[in-house]
DNA sequence: GAACATAACGTAAACGTTTACTCCTGTGAA
DNA sequence: TTCACAGGAGTAAACGTTTACGTTATGTTC
């Protein structure tokens, strides 16, 4: 009689089934040394009979090692998060790690229990998505002893590598871009203004650019959103009233840039013969927008890809990764008029 | 000497430093009887003390629950999954349960692989969503015993319900709200021909929408995409070469719908006055577009929130929750015109 | 004051693995 | 023939919990 009929069957089973100790069950199962052919062969057969597949929870237990890492946005939905997490799950998935997605809201206390959360379940490793490392964080992930790496964010943690685009020269670029192309009167919709990764940066990188280039700045072309379509949306019906002379738009987010698109249309206004915009970003959304969209490409799926090595490759080999710097590069397609 | 420095603390240490036993301090952990208030008090202040937190993993071994599910998506950048990922995550979060993100790519060889690696980890149940659940995949299912459950697809397995909304009604809708807006020479993009669940049955509601009301079906006016921005773009493109004298366009999704809307501004034509778009889904991408897309919403993120309650409620109590038809409706923008 | 119930704990087994040790057997060298 | 040694295998402890069961002390009831 099978004394474990409904359970799923062990490697007691397996042992029991093929004549040998779980010992050496388990040496077959990864393949260490301390067995004939014959018996490989017999333990093997018995596997696949039985069905039997080996329990990643006891394993984790006694190896200390989940492989399983955990990975938290602000909101896991949004366009540009979805890109992310794509390339974080399959680079994730070819090393054989399993992702648990988190949505903080951009809350404290939801983070917080995130984190506890992922300490209890014993992952390997965390990534922290485009929101701040606050210190609170930085402690209970210091005391989890876990590697952590920042994408598309950045902290002044050593033992914390982020990978992110050059936020400042991004926005410069992009700014440039419009002036390069004739325009003088640029207005910003800018990110969160709170925001010292990619909101102040990339304000930063606006004014920098008019400077250089000996334009003026006007406190009404800089108007604040917090990176959403709805926001920017409010921010673009702000500028066709403060600053109706603007030529054209530098948005520090696709959404946001999408929205300006949507507004301007909403009045009538013709992209890019009224108005210039570019975004920032590069999500499918720019591709689909209508006319489509010119903006500065961040490899997102990249940077989860790149993220997930380093995390990795700090689990397994206890070392701390360097900090990358990603390219970017300004796609052109429809939404930049040349002025003459 | 702590013999347990370096390493988080487990129930021992917190047993040690409070002078009970490790029974002790696990009943006062999951508050059941057995002790007085001081001892709790004692054991409470010595786990704040040493920052004592609980191992899910050991847990998990003893209980045989995990607190987990797996989620599997075909594609879980697309904007269409982020929204049913979305309220899986939010509801799951809420219950105490964390999620594995899967993405099959609609490949057979990865859906399986994850589904070894989810009956490994031991997750509690699976969510499937939008897609077809093969037999290959059904019987590991069976044989994991996990409750699984199914969004945005169907499949006919007593023990696997189902939450989705009713294609065929819906596409009818969709389509009668053209017709009723005096349109006649209605064109559809339709999603994979291949596809029984999402592809075909509005294909139906198409074809029956006409046929009640006496419209003819032409050939030419059907084409096919896989549901993406890229094929829908292909797709309009044929139409516009095929049937030119199409009045309004239902598309299967709003990716393509948005494909349609581009195609027909690089053409020239004007939407909605040179052509009627309806799309299908309700995303964010909408309410994006240039302009704003009317569709069908399906209401993504409570079909999710949905999934995971049932899902939770199979796990908890053992029982088979029943499939649900979403409701849908209309949601009236700017694409369609009313002809006179 | 005996009998008994109950509260307040402790002991130890169990969950399914991995792995350090130990043991046996056979082979080749001296 | 003896010895060393290696290959092939088993035993048992360990990982960090939960929980069935046992034990002790403290009432309570008659």
């Amino acid at each position: 009689m099978n004394p474990n009929a409904s359970n799923n069957p062990t490697i007691k089973d397996v042992a029991r089934k093929a004549n040998v100790s779980i010992a050496t069950v388990s040496r077959v199962l990864n393949n260490l040394s301390g067995y004939s052919d014959k018996t490989e062969q017999k333990v093997n057969q018995v596997i696949k009979e039985i069905g039997y597949q080996p329990n990643a929870i006891a394993r984790g237990l006694i190896n200390k090692r989940t492989q399983t890492i955990g990975v938290m946005f602000p909101n896991v939905s949004s366009y540009f998060s979805a890109d992310i997490l794509h390339g974080i799950e399959e680079f994730a998935n070819d090393h054989n790690y399993s992702v648990f997605v988190c949505n903080t809201d951009e809350d404290g206390k939801r983070t917080m229990k995130y984190l506890h959360v992922l300490r209890e379940k014993q992952v390997d490793g965390i990534i922290f998505s485009s929101e701040m490392l606050k210190e609170e964080y930085y402690e209970v992930l210091q005391a989890m002893k876990v590697p952590v790496v920042l994408v598309s964010s950045k902290a002044d943690y050593a033992s914390v590598p982020y990978i992110k685009v050059d936020d400042k020269q991004a926005a410069y670029d992009a700014v440039q871009y419009l002036i390069l192309h004739g325009h003088r009167e640029i207005a910003m919709v800018s990110g969160t203004e709170t925001d010292t990764m990619a909101g102040t940066t990339r304000v930063e990188g606006y004014l920098k650019a008019l400077q250089d280039y000996g334009i003026p700045f006007k406190e009404n072309y800089l108007v604040y959103g917090n990176f959403t379509f709805d926001e920017g949306c409010i921010a673009m019906e702000k500028l066709i009233q403060n600053a109706p002379e603007a030529t054209a738009i530098f948005a520090a987010s696709d959404e946001m840039a999408v929205a300006v698109l949507a507004v301007a249309a909403k009045h009538g206004l013709k992209i890019p013969d009224d108005i210039s915009v570019i975004g920032y970003d590069n999500l499918k959304l720019a591709e689909m927008a209508v006319p489509p969209l010119t903006t500065v490409d961040q490899r997102l799926y990249d940077m989860g890809k790149l993220a997930t090595g380093k995390l990795i490759d700090m689990i397994e080999n206890h070392c701390v990764a360097d900090s990358s710097i990603m390219p970017h590069r300004i796609v052109e397609r429809q939404t930049v008029r040349r002025l003459t």
